[in-house]
DNA sequence: CAAATATGAAACGATAACGTTCCGTTTGTG
DNA sequence: CACAAACGGAACGTTATCGTTTCATATTTG
């Protein structure tokens, strides 16, 4: 009967400890200290660090991005990646992100659970569109799909990840034009 | 009067462990034990690990690119991410990156060199295509530096480091063909 | 209201890395 | 060859975090 409340404040602690401190700079005892809770009320919650944050990751809507489906490909582009920039402009977003795909590369659980909650919905996310965009004969049907998710992602995430640079509509629409150009000839 | 070859064995050593652990998770005892070394040798040539990682990227190549001059953009768009793909499938490069990456949005020394030492001489780079290409007539003169670079090293990057795909010739070449078409739209 | 239980705070021993110091041995330099 | 210095290895005290336990207090539930 573990209070609610309390499960929810020792999250937000933890989320802003990952965002400070990285996963593998985040302790528990830090998360303590921000929650100003007892670590029993860690333990009784979760095994670990690794429990912890797997827990944020499955909750959270962070990164989940909605399939799109306006019409066109621009369409679809256009409201990918507004979407997906309105989500990386969050500060959190910013400073987790780089750090989970970091963690990513690891075999670990937690690389694992990265892997299938945001990396897999974010492909057939875009595989979504590709094949919207073949079916309207926009794209080629022999298209490559790989290709098509590392043009779609690669540059917005280049630019607000790893650049930490900002992108207001101005830019973003300017990438959803060149982006569509270069979908059409994958 | 420190002993070069020593500095190179540790030096290794301290690579394949950056590689394994992480930057956060790299020990300087976890050196000493893979490079089979005291403890008094490490810290007589640097004073932590930060130091240590600090004099590797300022000594590695590893993320240097040369500026290509082809004499067309396809031809500079198709060296560049040529070498890009070269560095990016040595093993060690797929491993590190993403953690320099998530170093380099923390406010740190080794932050700071990396910004400077990896990620700036890479945007010079791309500012050169582009300039070449502009004064061809290939790309327009208003085009936007920063959104060719995402396109140029985003995508790559994506596949690469993110999704830690590989990257055959077959696919490089796609990749050019359809990056020099958006950067002509850029 | 009363019983049950989750809580904060503190203390605990264990583990691991830190950075320093010592010592006996190896190396390379003059 | 002889000397100086760097070396490996071990030991040291220090610090931080781990995960557990205890206990008095606060909260929820019945």
């Amino acid at each position: 009967m573990l209070r609610q409340k309390l499960t929810n404040s020792i999250l937000r602690a933890a989320i802003i400890e990952l965002a400070r401190e990285g996963y593998a700079g985040l302790t528990m005892e830090g998360v303590t200290r921000r929650a100003g809770v007892g670590k029993a009320a860690l333990y009784r919650r979760w095994s670990g660090k690794e429990d912890m944050i797997i827990e944020i990751l499955l909750e959270s809507k962070l990164v989940i991005i909605e399939a799109p489906n306006t019409g066109s490909l621009e369409g679809d582009v256009k409201q990918y990646l507004s979407e997906a920039a309105k989500m990386l402009r969050r500060p959190l977003s910013k400073k987790i992100l780089p750090d989970l795909y970091s963690e990513m590369t690891r075999d670990t659980r937690l690389g694992h659970t990265i892997r299938e909650q945001v990396q897999k919905p974010k492909n057939k996310c875009v595989i979504q569109i590709v094949e919207q965009a073949i079916s309207r004969k926009e794209m080629a049907g022999d298209a490559n799909y790989m290709l098509a998710y590392d043009l779609l992602a690669g540059p917005l995430y280049w630019h607000m990840l790893i650049n930490q640079e900002t992108a207001d509509i101005e830019f973003v629409n300017r990438l959803v034009r060149v982006i569509t150009t270069a979908l059409k000839v994958c």
